[in-house]
DNA sequence: ATAATTATGTGACCTACATCACATCGGGGG
DNA sequence: CCCCCGATGTGATGTAGGTCACATAATTAT
C-alpha cells in the first residue's frame, strides 16, 4: 500500500473526511526515507514535525546522566512519534528518535497540524481522539510499571507487540521494560 | 470564585469561546458535592462522566490483586479526572476516584462530551489540547519513574505540587509515587 | 575473508526497596 | 472524655533487579 493510502486508512478510522478534504490534508505531508541507525530528532535541537510511520521501526528514548537508555515508544508502521512535549511547547528536545530499521515516514510539521486543526473541523477530531488513545495507552503502562515485576511487563510487551521479538535487539526491549539487558537476559534464560 | 468562573477561565486559556458559546458549553455540567472518603467511580461499574474539580482534592487509584492501592492522579481544583479508558471504549470501570477531602466538582457525561464537540469546533479543540497535556505530563512521570529513584521523584512531587505536603496524607503519597510508606517515611528522616 | 564492533549470556556480589512486626501518635465518633 | 482506628515511625530481615567483569556469538565495516 502507499503512504497516501496508508495514511488515510488511518484517518478514516476516527474522522470522517471527504476526498477533497483528505487531499488536502495528505498535501501537507512529506515523505522521507531513512536507513538503520539514523537519528530523526536528537537532543537539544529544535523540534519541528510529528512523524507517521509507513515502514520500518523507529524508538523515541531518553538517555540520562549516566548515559542509560530508556525508551518511551518503540514506533512501526500507523503509529505516530515525535518529542511532544517539545514539539507543543516550542522548546528543545529531550529526547531523541531513531531508526531501529530503515524506515519511511511523513512528516508532518506543528504549524501545518494547527493549521490543519482549525480549517478541518474532522481533522481536529481526529488528532483529539489519537491523543486520547496515547494518554490512556499511557496510563495503562505506568500502571503496568508500578504494579508488575519485569517478568510480567515482558510478557506483556511480547503479547501485545508480537513482532517486537524479532525485530528488535534485546537490549533495546530491556531499555523499554526499565530494566537491565542483563536482568532480561536471565527472565527468558530462567535465572 | 463560582463554578461557572472556574470553568471559563480555564477553557479560555486554550479556545476562544464566545460568551452564548460558553452558556451553552456550561449548561451541559451538573454540580455535585461529595464528603470526604466518597467514592465517585468505582471498579466495575459504568462510567458516564469525566469530572472538572472546582475544591477539594480526589484521587483515582488502582487496587491490584494483593491489595495494594497505586495513585495514577491526585485531582485539585481545575483538574480533570476520571477513568478515561472505561470512559472512552463504553467499559467497565478498573479504577475507582474518591475524595481525599470534601469536594465540589462540574460532571460532564461522555456523550454530552462529544455532542459538544461535534457541535462547536473550538470545543474539540479544548478537549484536544487538555489531553495533548495530560499525554505529555504523563510520558514525563513514565520517564521519571523509570530514571529516578524513590527519593528523587518524591522531591520532584513536591516541587512540582507543594500544596500536596500538607493536604494528602503520606501513605497517598508513597502510593502514588510507588513505593510503600514505610519507605516514604524512611526516605525523609534520614534512613 | 578478516578485523572490529555490537549484541548477548552468565557468574559474583551489591543495593534499594519490600515485607513483617510492633510501637506510638492524633483526631473524630460514641 | 475516652476510646478506637487510621496514620506514621522504626527495626530486622528478605529479594528483585542492578553492577561489574568477562566470555562468546552475531553483524558490520574494510
Amino acid at each position: 500500500m502507499n503512504a497516501r493510502e496508508l495514511l488515510k486508512q488511518h484517518v478514516l478510522k476516527s474522522a470522517s473526511l471527504t476526498d477533497e478534504q483528505f487531499d488536502y490534508f495528505f498535501s501537507h505531508f512529506s515523505q522521507q526515507s531513512f536507513k538503520k541507525g539514523q537519528t530523526i530528532i536528537s537532543e537539544g535541537n529544535e523540534v519541528e514535525c510529528e512523524y507517521f510511520v509507513l515502514s520500518g521501526c523507529l524508538k523515541a528514548f531518553f538517555i540520562n546522566d549516566d548515559i542509560k537508555m530508556y525508551i518511551l515508544q518503540f514506533a512501526m508502521p500507523t503509529w505516530w512519534t515525535s518529542d511532544y512535549n517539545a514539539l507543543y511547547s516550542h522548546s528543545r528536545a529531550t529526547i531523541n528518535v531513531d531508526c531501529i530499521t530503515d524506515a519511511e515516514v511523513l512528516c508532518l510539521s506543528n504549524a501545518d497540524r494547527e493549521k490543519l486543526c482549525a480549517e478541518i473541523h474532522q481533522v481536529e477530531h481526529f488528532f483529539r481522539w489519537r491523543t486520547n488513545r496515547g494518554y490512556v495507552a499511557s496510563q495503562k503502562r505506568l500502571l503496568s510499571l508500578m504494579n508488575n515485576d519485569a517478568k510480567k511487563r515482558y510478557e506483556e510487551l511480547l503479547t501485545l507487540y508480537p513482532e517486537l521479538y524479532n525485530l528488535v535487539p534485546k537490549h533495546l526491549i530491556a531499555a523499554y521494560l526499565g530494566i537491565t539487558r542483563e536482568t532480561l537476559s536471565r527472565l527468558y534464560n530462567g535465572r
